[in-house]
DNA sequence: TTGAATTGATGCCAAAATGGTATTGGTCGC
DNA sequence: GCGACCAATACCATTTTGGCATCAATTCAA
């Protein structure tokens, strides 16, 4: 990777000797005496001293074989960790996620399976809403997103990595905790903290239809901002709560969850990369994550619950 | 100083537009499209995303595009550090020389002069006796020697840089200096330290024929091995010695010097150096002593005793 | 002292690498 | 769909590089 001519300097330098130099880089020697005479033309000094018999470096020409010797060196360290970057083991992986899906199992576990497969690549993790995720994504500030249902994403590539179910989620000494299975049924009465529909549209419309299905009568009685504020407020006993069983992993103080056994709700994570994205890197996690996913089963938060 | 093929990336990966890095490195498109391709066969792994518009970096060309530009930068550097040997102005500088001659001068002076004047260069000081200095400068690991009175130098080059007197070395309190002026006869009575007459063979026979031709009667108590032991001898009060004027800039403890008037024997300091030595490096400091030799006239010492 | 051996340089031609012009194929924007 | 844009391809010219034979200078040995 350095030009033939420097290449063919080196040679010379090393063995102090054309025809030794020439028949290790196995051209005949006029033509590296050749060579070598142009490369002192165009740097415009001379590399060699010539002697009755045989050459030997000048000043110049020792600088020049050191600093050459040094440049060949990077020149393999540089290529090689181009080449390392093709493979997907060196290089930088922008990801962007939903807080809660770091915290345990699948991501995190990936992740950890991913640092260790490919030790070079710098993974630069970001949590970060639903929106703003595909908006860097497409804006190739990330290289990936993971994150809840995701629609309109047809320029995308998305894919399902497991479904999340929904629990719920109650203040300390509730009577429901006592119960040996809750069911929808049962939470006629309580009173229902929602979220707003434009926070995860899916998840809103899903949720309801499968309450109205289960015979509930949901009773909302407020729509925070997102699912942190929701279990604030199921912690301070305003009501009851459904969330992503993410949220098992760090309760809230004084929160509680349970499944809800004939709520089929679930959140659908996915991980999603542009459509033309085709790094070595990418692609290399995109197989953990798949593998992950495979080996953790379809719902694996139930059983945790 | 890089490939050919390697200029081309770089300049397509910085426009991210093979017609403009066309136009910039003055050579058509397809021609540099082709170029780029053979690298990346070469390389073995793709270097640019080919767009239907455009390319971009592959996440691998990025990583070369910034292996490649530092090693250009290094490139530049090295070869510029080569031109400056070349010029004289970088590289090492082996000077071997007595002890004495370093302390005050010609010699130290030259060497600061030097390093002002080119402070590239690496000026590596030895100081040992004349015949290893000799030694090594006929085996090259020296560039330049600092001695007095060479003999049998023909195969060297050898150039005259100034006369160092001879000094009497006297014991603190020796009656002798109370005299306005010291003659060889003067010495009449006094014990005298000499020297092998190995170490400096000129030396000896000129002090011998100077101090019989001046009516002295020289009488000779021990022989040391070299000047300091010679020296320590005056100190301790075992007589006078005749002592190299350079030993006036550091008078042992104890000891006084003085020019003894009819005594003419001088040192010649030369430099030396292999006839076949043609480093710019050496050139510019063997012109520096001939400047400093001058300026300094033939006989600097004798005013300083 | 002479002749063989060694070593790098030179002349000449062949091969390979590189460059130029014309053109193609694909995509975008109007 | 048409023109503009952009890179790739085809084909030929030019430049660079390599090989072979030979030379020139020197060393070494007989």
């Amino acid at each position: 990777m350095l030009p033939r001519r420097i290449r063919y300097f080196i040679a010379v330098a090393e063995e102090e000797h054309f025809g030794r130099a020439a028949s290790r880089l196995r051209i005949a020697q006029p033509a590296l005496s050749r060579q070598v005479r142009l490369l002192e033309t165009e740097l415009g000094f001379d590399l060699f001293e010539r002697l009755p018999r045989g050459v030997r470096l000048t000043p110049a020409g020792q600088v020049m074989l050191t600093e050459m010797q040094a440049l060949e060196v990077q020149a393999q360290a540089g290529v090689g960790r181009a080449r390392l970057a093709a493979e997907g083991r060196h290089g930088t992986l922008r990801l962007g996620l939903i807080e809660s899906v770091a915290w345990q199992g699948l991501v995190p576990d990936a992740l950890r399976e991913y640092r260790q497969r490919v030790p070079d690549v710098d993974v630069s993790l970001s949590t970060m809403p639903t929106a703003p995720q595909l908006e860097r994504l497409r804006q190739r500030q990330l290289d990936a997103a993971i994150l809840y249902n995701p629609l309109e994403v047809e320029d995308l590539v998305s894919i399902r990595l497991a479904s999340i179910p929904i629990v719920l989620a109650m203040p300390e000494g509730c009577p429901l905790l006592d119960l040996p299975e809750i069911r929808v049924r049962d939470l006629t009465g309580y009173p229902l903290i929602g979220f707003q529909r434009l926070a995860s549209p899916k998840l809103f419309d899903d949720l309801n239809a499968a309450l109205v299905r289960a015979g509930g009568e949901p009773t909302f009685i407020s729509d925070p901002m997102n699912e942190a504020e929701m279990l604030a407020l199921v912690s301070m006993g305003s009501g009851l709560g459904l969330a992503n069983a993410m949220q098992v992993w760090r309760p809230p103080h004084g929160v509680c969850f349970a499944p809800v056994a004939d709520l089929n709700v679930t959140q659908e994570l996915h991980v999603l990369h542009r459509r033309d994205e085709d790094s070595p890197v990418l692609a290399e996690f995109l197989a953990v994550l798949g593998e992950q996913a495979r080996a953790v089963g379809p719902e694996p938060l139930f059983d945790a619950v």
